[in-house]
RNA sequence: GCCGAUGUGGUGAAACUGGCAAACACGCACGACUCAAAAUCGUGUGCCGCAAGGCUUGUGGGUUCAAGUCCCACCAUCGGCACCA
């Protein structure tokens, strides 16, 4: 039996001792970055994704490695966060303090089962030597104006009195105390990802990365290309400026809505002949929670300006004004021009509130369109005086060209996207490190006193004002202003955990640089990541975020690439054993420790990595592990057969470098499962042998090797005593195309497409030959009698197809 | 509602460019070893049929000598977004 326990931990020992996998710039070696998300260090330990990730890039990096790369891969902590918050509020201990032995258990877990991290580059986000170089950058990005503050709602939890992170709320509610939550304004710092919509949408399509993600980013990302038209008011100098896609459809325009918050009604206040009504309808939108709001999805409601009027600036027509909460305050110009016939909405509000639908757009080119429907889709203009007629893409064009002419449309492109909201009223995050001053505003803390230490404190109780639990310690909060001397206070707000995670992936390349961030030369020769794992809930934010820090970074000319990611692999979910997420509350899940006690590590990383495609979910399988466990033992007791050096037989050689060629190309199109069932094959063969030749022996370990890296170093080392190095020192095996080539083809035999009988011939035999063997063989003939051969179908190698009448 | 993904044995799944569907495993059955069990090893295992043979990749159609793979329509499940004008 193969003893897992003390192999594995005596090579373990081995690699920490000898540095196995630690990486310096070569510039005589091409470098492969291989990333997987760092871990948040929860108090729950390591989780079996975890491990599915890092076992992939663990393989990844191993086979790059035995293919003359010099590979970068390292491990963090991602260690800012809430539950290291809430444990200290209730606790009155240092969140850091819980966070040290989390992250101690962590590496110990991680540790456990072996994979070839470079641990002189571990890095973590708390540590001030770290985050001196997260607000290094934002102080950056506020340089360059992409970090600003603004009034802004926030999620406010009026038990807790606390900010909550939108992560917080779950269905309205807070995640502790549930509570709804309430909307508060406050001032917030921003990061205005907007200025990168375009450049983050368009350099999507040059990225190696699943169709899925860059689909989700660019929905995420939202760009929408319209027009802004101005309506003016009868008797007012202000216009409402509205947006739309469909400029198209102006002609159907029956009323124009605002958002309920949209400043403008308040200057119309003294026309309204039922102000008293819009007020109301103002203070009751105004009361609802977000949870309400959007679902009301069936019921619109709104409240009509009696006594103003737009006008359409197409045909001058006096259309009423609405305030409807529809509309949304924060995308585009808060208002729009609704338009029933052709906009589900607008429809549906319409038909409420009983008024005009005008269609405008038929389906066919012809006149009359007498459908009561709402219709969405492009079509013919109709009703649309000199407009009518035109096809809808060239009525938009037309329309926006005369409306620019007579400047009340502008062409406009808006996105979904909003800037990203930086600031929690939070302690355990890095300190913002900006001083306020009356004077000067917004004051930068000068570099040279970078980190900004988050100072020690007594009680992590936020303070119930909404602001972060620093604002109560006076001799942080009160400080000269770095610029003009005089008494100013700092920023109290620390940065949301996304801040950390950012730039990371810049930090291992250079992760002890206390001058820069990481030098110059390092990220040169190490950037871009080549590969990065990571799991599915990161598909738009994480990805997003850091995709835009490194972009901001580039145009500092900073970093040496525009795009830090060059391939992106997911990994599907782990379920329980029952077919439910693994949970506490289940007690379902399945602790990698245990595993490993009861397996090894190796029969674990197998076992996950066979579980089925690399990107699907799959349930854990007790009795599957088993099977993987015996495959791992099977590979041992391979030891026990005679090895010889006599020169392998080319059917030995044959199935040899068929699994040469696919384990190599399987590790590559991350299709670990596939490999490892190669791998099966191989061994099956290999076990049904007298003896095994020394060399075919040796090929099988390293093919092994990244899956199964203690078990295969062991190996290695008891069959070739005069070597004493590490496996991963010696390169990947090669592939000789003309030992795959079979000898001998099972060619199928089929007679109209159905198989009937088969042969063994030479390979690359010909048809002729083929055709007559066919013909002889009684199974054939039966089929063959009475009927008219019409036509044969030759397949080289596959199979011939005899067609018959 | 919109977008995306996925539907193949009892289970996880495989199948290169359209070319012998079910590789490799799990499970199960039988057998060997054992007083017995576990472990291990061996044999078998898509479905119907005694057999010849027939049927089979979510459903229905189509293209083709040949379809899991291509085209059209539909159904189901999962995931994400959700009043973005």
């Amino acid at each position: 039996m193969y003893d897992y326990k003390n192999i594995e931990k005596k090579w373990q020992k081995y690699w920490e001792d000898n540095k196995t996998y630690k990486v310096e710039i070569d510039k005589n070696k091409k470098k492969f970055y291989s990333l997987v998300e760092f871990p948040y260090p929860s108090g729950a330990g390591v989780h079996v994704g975890h491990v599915k990730g890092q076992t992939a890039v663990d393989i990844f990096s191993r086979f790059k490695r035995m293919n003359g790369y010099n590979v970068l891969n390292a491990m963090g902590w991602d260690a800012f966060g809430l539950p290291a918050e809430n444990f200290a509020i209730k606790n009155k201990k240092h969140p850091g303090d819980f966070t040290k032995k989390n992250i101690e258990n962590f590496r110990r877990q991680i540790k456990s089962f072996g994979p070839s991290f470079d641990w002189d580059r571990e890095i973590d986000t708390t540590d001030p030597k770290y985050y001196k170089w997260t607000q290094w950058i934002f102080l950056k990005l506020f340089e360059m104006g992409l970090a600003y503050e603004k009034d802004a709602p926030i999620n406010w939890c009026p038990s807790c009195k606390t900010g909550l992170a939108n992560e917080e709320v779950l269905d309205g509610k807070c995640e502790r105390c549930e509570s709804v939550v309430e909307q508060k304004n406050m001032k917030q710092w921003f990061l205005k990802i907007t200025d990168y919509a375009e450049k983050l949408l368009a350099d999507l399509d040059d990225l190696d990365w699943p169709e899925y993600i860059k689909t989700s980013q660019k929905n995420w990302i939202g760009k929408s290309e319209g027009a802004e038209i101005d309506f003016e008011i009868d008797g007012f100098s202000e216009k409402i400026k509205v947006f739309t896609t469909r400029i198209d459809t102006i002609f159907g325009c029956s009323y124009v809505v605002l958002a309920p918050e949209n400043k403008l009604v308040l200057k119309l206040k003294a026309k309204i002949k039922n102000w008293q009504e819009v007020q109301n309808y103002i203070n009751e939108i105004k009361n609802k929670t977000d949870l309400e709001r959007t679902d009301l999805n069936k019921n619109k409601s709104g409240v009509c300006l009696e006594g103003v009027w737009a006008i359409n600036p197409f045909n001058k027509e006096r259309v009423s004004i609405f305030l409807a909460d529809y509309v949304l305050a924060s995308y585009g110009t808060g208002a729009v021009m609704a338009v029933p016939a052709h906009d589900e909405r607008d429809f549906e509000f319409a038909k409420k509130y009983n008024l005009d639908i005008k269609r405008v757009i038929a389906k066919e080119n012809s006149s009359n369109d007498n459908n009561e429907e709402c219709y969405v889709d492009d079509g013919f203009l109709i009703n649309s005086e000199k407009f009518s007629g035109l096809t809808s893409f060239q009525a938009r064009e037309k329309m926006i060209i005369e409306g620019q002419k007579n400047n009340f449309v502008e062409k406009k492109i808006n996105y979904k996207l909003r800037d990203w909201l930086f600031s929690r009223q939070r302690y355990w995050g890095e300190p913002i490190p900006i001083v306020k001053c009356s004077k000067c505003g917004n004051v930068p803390v000068p570099e040279e006193e970078l980190p900004l230490v988050l100072p020690e404190i007594e009680n992590y109780e936020p303070s119930g004002t909404g602001e972060s639990p620093l604002a109560k310690i006076d001799s942080w909060v009160n400080v000269k202003c770095p610029k003009c001397g005089q008494l100013a206070k700092r920023e109290t707000n620390t940065m949301p955990q996304w801040a950390g995670s950012s730039w990371y992936f810049l930090r291992y390349i250079d992760p002890h640089n206390e001058k820069k961030m990481a030098s110059e030369e390092s990220l040169k020769y190490f950037m871009p990541v080549d590969i990065y794992f990571g799991g599915a809930e990161h598909t738009t934010v994480h990805l997003l975020y850091s995709r835009f820090w490194n972009k901001a970074l580039y145009d500092q000319g900073i970093v040496p690439v525009s795009e830090p990611y060059k391939r992106r692999v997911q990994h599907g979910l782990i379920l329980a054993e029952d077919g439910r997420k693994m949970s506490k509350r289940w007690g379902n899940v399945i602790n990698p420790d245990d595993v490993i006690e009861s397996y090894g590590a190796d029969v674990m990383r197998v076992y996950i990595m066979f579980m089925g495609p690399y990107g699907d979910t799959s349930a854990w399988s007790t009795s599957a592990i088993n099977g993987i466990n015996r495959f791992v033992n099977k590979i041992w007791s391979l030891l026990e057969k005679e090895v010889c050096d006599e020169l392998a037989d080319k059917e030995t050689l044959n199935i040899l470098h068929k699994t040469i060629k696919k384990v190599g190309e399987d590790i590559e199109n991350i299709s670990f499962h596939t490999a490892i069932s190669q791998l099966m094959i191989l061994l099956n063969y290999l076990s049904s042998l007298e003896k095994i030749n020394k060399e075919v022996f040796n090929v099988y370990l390293k093919l092994l090797a990244p899956f199964t890296p203690h078990l295969s170093e062991e190996m290695y080392q008891r069959l070739n005593s005069d070597v004493n190095q590490s496996i991963f020192d010696f390169s990947w095996p090669e592939y000789d195309l003309d030992l795959i080539k079979d000898e001998k083809v099972k060619i199928a035999i089929q007679i109209n497409g159905k198989l009937r009988d088969s042969l063994e011939v030479n390979f690359d035999s010909e048809e002729d030959f083929i055709l007559s063997l066919a013909k002889e063989r009684e199974l054939v003939q039966k089929w063959l009698e009475n009927k008219e051969i019409v036509k044969i179908i030759f397949v080289k190698n596959r199979l011939i197809n005899i067609v018959v009448k």
